[in-house]
DNA sequence: TTTCGTTATAGATTATATCTATCACTAAGT
DNA sequence: ACTTAGTGATAGATATAATCTATAACGAAA
């Protein structure tokens, strides 16, 4: 791929154009350049490519059976350049081609059914490839190029991202139906004293959240047994034992079955995560970026308003 | 085709190899150029596409969404560029080629077979697109560049084109087998005297010749029957409506059955056609051209030469 | 002959690709 | 905290190459 210093495509494209119009003149004409121009590159293409293209006469010019041959190449070579030139016309209205969309398994799988669909409507030529990965990884697959954004949970530490805080969610509580709290209206901060609370495994990142929350209203975690993904978490309190904390996008998009679980809220505690759409401070597409965290939160305050809340300009840090 | 003044085969080059290493200093060692340069030219490139190919960071570059799938369509561009490249390479030996070649009806199916399996073996990558007209037609045909060569009967008469004489070929008087003269041994001038002779139609080249012969030697030309073709010439001659002269090279590709016909010189009258490889007197490929009569000479003296002979260099007028 | 239509050539000019030197910044050692 | 080595960007000078104008050379046709 290195050794082609013989000739550009403008040579390509007059060598084509000479050929068509079947006398320099014309073609020079045509292309809006001199003769004598002309009669010079393709002079310094022949004897570049060691190749006679065109017999001149005094009434025009004859290709030469080389130069015949050398033609379908060329237009070749012109076909693909026109193809790539409008696909940059394509492309460079913005919003358009392939981006590779990181998101946490924790919540992509819940979120991103209820919004794709309308960000396709509106940015038709928008691809995302999407790909799980747990929060820490996403950010450094961000930083060394494996993506171009992620929808990850906050707080994001590095410094090289920028970050779009999208929307707050809620956890909520998931009781066992046999549990003894199962039937009781409103459940309180002082419900949970003692109670045994499951967790998703710490390298998720609301772990540390849930811990914290146990530390502070008495409850207890179980280190023993820790869920891999939410959907062994919520087996586990199923099969009683224990109870835990699951994200709203999470119980909205799964949990249909009623009989299984006691979904709720506690009262007078209020633990959630936050959401943000993020990209490198060096990304040239920043401003896209920005206008689709946008968009992102316009679809959600429409379509999931009563699970999930904006997030309050203080309370970005986490 | 005409607006591709975008961008150049060498700034796709530059963009592939950034991609490819990951880095503009990289890429400009690899390519032997300066990091100012190949930033310069990738700008260039990016604001006439009015896209932004790559994030520039401090420890390197990513390709953009845009820039990964232009990508692709560069690569597709300088493959075909490539391969532009090396078949203009093979193109530079010479000898390669389709070359679109005119004969004569009267010549061409009779000589042909006898020689292009020889330049075939000499020339792999030669072709030759052969097509058939009328002497006049293929002179024509040629000086307005629909062919590269002819192979055609003598004279020439146009100054622009450059005339290779191969051989002499002499024509041979073709009897009935019923004829007076089928039994004897030697015909000779005389015995043509009065005789009804049978030619092909006037547009051939050989017409004038016999005509010319026939009026020397006392014998008739009928003018109300005149063969299309040597083949209904034949076919004329063995329904006993007359006797003809057919060229040597024809008898011996078509004539196998001797009951049909008799076949013999006549004693002391030299009557012959000569045949010429012609080419545009501009043509770049006349070494080649020249070259290639050699050849074909040289095979016709080792492969026909109890049919056909040399022509002496005094004898080219005619 | 003259005229018109070809391409080629020479020299000046313009455009552009390239280089050198340097800056600004980051990450990683020390 | 400081240096060092690694990024890409920028400015200005230089070299290269594309282009234009003017003209030549030649053949075909009137």
């Amino acid at each position: 791929m290195d050794v082609l210093n013989n000739f550009s495509l403008k040579q390509l494209q007059y060598f084509a154009a000479i050929s068509e119009y079947g006398s320099f003149r014309q073609a020079a004409f045509r292309l809006n350049i001199t003769q004598p121009t002309l009669s010079n590159q393709v002079g310094v293409m022949e004897k570049a490519l060691k190749i006679r293209l065109f017999e001149r006469t005094r009434k025009g010019i004859n290709t030469t059976p080389q130069g015949r041959e050398l033609l379908l190449s060329a237009r070749r070579v012109l076909e693909e350049a026109q193809g790539f030139n409008t696909q940059a016309a394509m492309l460079s209205g913005g919003g358009i081609g392939t981006y590779r969309l990181g998101v946490t398994p924790t919540l992509g799988p819940y979120l991103l059914p209820h919004i794709l669909s309308t960000i396709h409507n509106t940015h038709t030529d928008l691809k995302l490839y999407v790909r799980e990965n747990a929060p820490s990884d996403l950010e450094t697959g961000l930083i060394n190029g494996q993506h171009d954004l992620i929808l990850t949970t906050l707080p994001v530490m590095s410094n090289e991202l920028i970050v779009a805080p999208l929307f707050r969610e809620p956890l909520k509580l998931a009781l066992p139906q046999d549990h003894r709290l199962a039937g009781k209206e409103q459940i309180t901060r002082s419900d949970l004293l003692g109670e045994l609370v499951l967790t998703i495994g710490e390298h998720h990142l609301f772990h540390r959240q849930i811990t914290e929350l146990c530390e502070q209203v008495g409850a207890q975690t179980r280190r023993d047994y820790e869920g891999t993904s939410l959907d062994t978490l919520r087996q586990m309190v199923v099969m009683g034992m224990g109870i835990a904390f699951l994200p709203a996008l999470y119980v909205k998009s799964e949990i249909r079955d009623k009989e299984e679980l006691r979904v709720t809220e506690v009262e007078g505690i209020s633990v959630a995560r936050n959401h943000a759409l993020v990209w490198r401070n060096t990304s040239p597409l920043a401003s896209f970026y920005r206008r689709l965290s946008e968009e992102i939160k316009a679809i959600i305050e429409t379509k999931l308003a009563s699970e999930v809340f904006p997030i309050g300009v203080n309370l970005t840090k986490n």
